[in-house]
DNA sequence: TATCTGATATATATATCATATAACAGATAT
DNA sequence: ATATCTGTTATATGATATATATATCAGATA
């Protein structure tokens, strides 16, 4: 999978690292069970420190998302099904309503928004 | 309106306190035209510096949420209708999307959520 | 005139971000 | 065994972000 950074953006390298991975994972192109490339190798091809990109994978360990393999670099974590939705993403989902309805966006518009962010990424229609 | 913070929370006081008050204009607790407190006596009241507040002021004003008026305090923006999304939402959106297939929520649940936290902010059974 | 407002400037302390270098134990292949 | 990879951990440095304090400024208001 092609992961890209964009280093004079305001959101830091290890998020985007982070965000990246999450599509990835959630759009199929990273499959379960999948490697990733090495802390070290990644940093080496993306020309940031490696301690960048172990934050970033500590970050996704952490929530889940990839388990560290001794004998391997980390894997994609099994996937997880009729999973509840974690605090974490409640409260920006929150956040996300309550900017939508001060820009004056229907409730039709924002839960279309939703499914169809929803459907393309699972779709793997992304990018 | 009551705005309260959590000085020892990892979010940035000023972070809190944008979301805070997206929150009230969202859920009709800061109408309309409302005047909101001086940043100095919000920061008093608070126990926060008056540069803090006047960042989360400043952030809330580029984001079209209040209007500066010279006359008197910051005071909440005119009513939008009908807009669109904007792209930085658009981008929350996708990755909360992104989150939820990861965590294995079905599609129907996630949409779900996002219609029922839009429909609780705006009618305001929040908090 | 006095007092409020936000806007702006400067300075300081602390935390975060990103980097570099180094050493460590576990796993693997030669 | 040796060499090499892995993630983990520690330490140090610089740049930037966060939060604070103090101060000045122009505009508005009583």
């Amino acid at each position: 999978m092609l992961i890209q950074i964009n280093t004079y953006a305001e959101k830091p390298i290890y998020e985007q690292l982070r965000d990246n991975i999450i599509m990835g994972i959630a759009s199929g192109q990273l499959a379960e069970g999948e490697s990733l490339p090495s802390a070290r190798v990644l940093a080496a091809d993306l020309g940031v420190s490696f301690h960048t990109v172990n934050k970033a994978y500590d970050i996704l360990r952490s929530g889940g998302y990839i388990v560290m393999d001794r004998r391997t670099t980390a894997i994609v974590a099994p996937k997880k099904t009729g999973g509840d939705i974690p605090a974490a993403l409640a409260e920006k989902l929150t956040m996300c309503a309550a900017e939508a309805i001060c820009h004056g966006i229907d409730e039709s518009i924002f839960a279309k928004a939703c499914a169809e962010n929803y459907r393309k990424i699972k779709g793997g229609d992304i990018q």
